[in-house]
DNA sequence: GTATATTAAGATAAAATAGTCTTAATACCA
DNA sequence: TGGTATTAAGACTATTTTATCTTAATATAC
């Protein structure tokens, strides 16, 4: 998998607490109730986030966790770096030490264009746009009852 | 990491395999010396590529492995799905269960572009191209003897 | 201040992946 | 026939990832 689970659980939490319009503090008991992750793993998980300064965090009652920054502002890419690291942009999914430009293995030519591809969109989509077009499915997909949870 | 270190291990060691003209068998400690893996992993994973039937294999004196058919029949792929598995295909990087075109997460719409382009690749490209990509790369590179081991 | 709600932190456990070591099976060769 | 080279198979260990459980710290509200 290109993605850690752990990576996956951050991004579907994130993603569901941009799309909550609310923007007090969620507790993540909500947020693992609604996703079906386990509380405490998803709770580490997002201390890692509050760590990174994407998530502000608040203890004690009304407390919980909130963006950081506007929705618009964090993108794929800074979520999948908190967690997975920048594994994506300097090392490579064929993990090759020390290969890059300079020094490629015999993949490279094929595989760094698609690489930037990914990361380029990982760049490009934030949270706001993902939330939105979770939104756009769910009414469509409203009638069936069926998504994948994201 | 989008592979695993055994699906990396097994395409290093095919696409050295290729590379070798000789159509004998070749010992796996050979490959195994040249290419830094250790040999008892390595023998675990070509078993696996020997069971898939993409290598197949000779006990004894002047025994060892060697590819089942020409070089440009075994793509990229083939190697990749006999130790990974589908899940590049049937599952996905984001591994949300039950998900796909029906039934699609919040950013399927983007990211299924880019899995099919890496599909796309892993099929198209062989074992045959990607080892003549490696001699040219080798010979560019004489100078600083600096490669990438692939 | 005391009880309660909540995240933070750390200890432990379980599962998956990676790696090592030993023995067995098979084939060649002398 | 016996010795050697080689892959096959399986037991075992180590490491990493994922998950759970317990306790601590902090904030609120009464
Ligand atoms: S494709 Fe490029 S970045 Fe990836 S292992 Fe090969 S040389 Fe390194
Ligand atoms: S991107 Fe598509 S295939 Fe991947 S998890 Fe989302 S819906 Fe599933």
């Amino acid at each position: 998998m290109l993605l850690s689970k752990s990576c996956i659980y951050a991004l579907r939490a994130s993603v569901l607490i941009a799309s909550k319009k609310n923007d007090g503090f969620i507790t993540i008991r909500e947020l693992s109730d609604e996703l079906n992750i386990s509380f405490h793993f998803l709770t580490k998980v997002l201390q890692e986030l509050t760590k990174a300064e994407l998530l502000e965090s608040y203890k004690g009652p009304n407390g919980g966790v909130k963006l950081a920054r506007p929705a618009n502002k964090i993108t794929f890419m800074d979520v999948v770096e908190s967690i997975d690291g920048d594994y994506m942009i300097n090392e490579c999914v064929l993990g090759l030490p020390g290969c890059g430009v300079m020094k490629p293995c015999a993949l490279h030519d094929q595989w760094s264009v698609l690489k930037t591809d990914i990361i380029n969109m990982m760049n490009e989509y934030n949270l706001e746009a993902i939330a939105k077009n979770r939104e756009l499915q769910r009414s469509f997909e409203r009638k069936s009852a069926q998504f994948a949870n994201l």
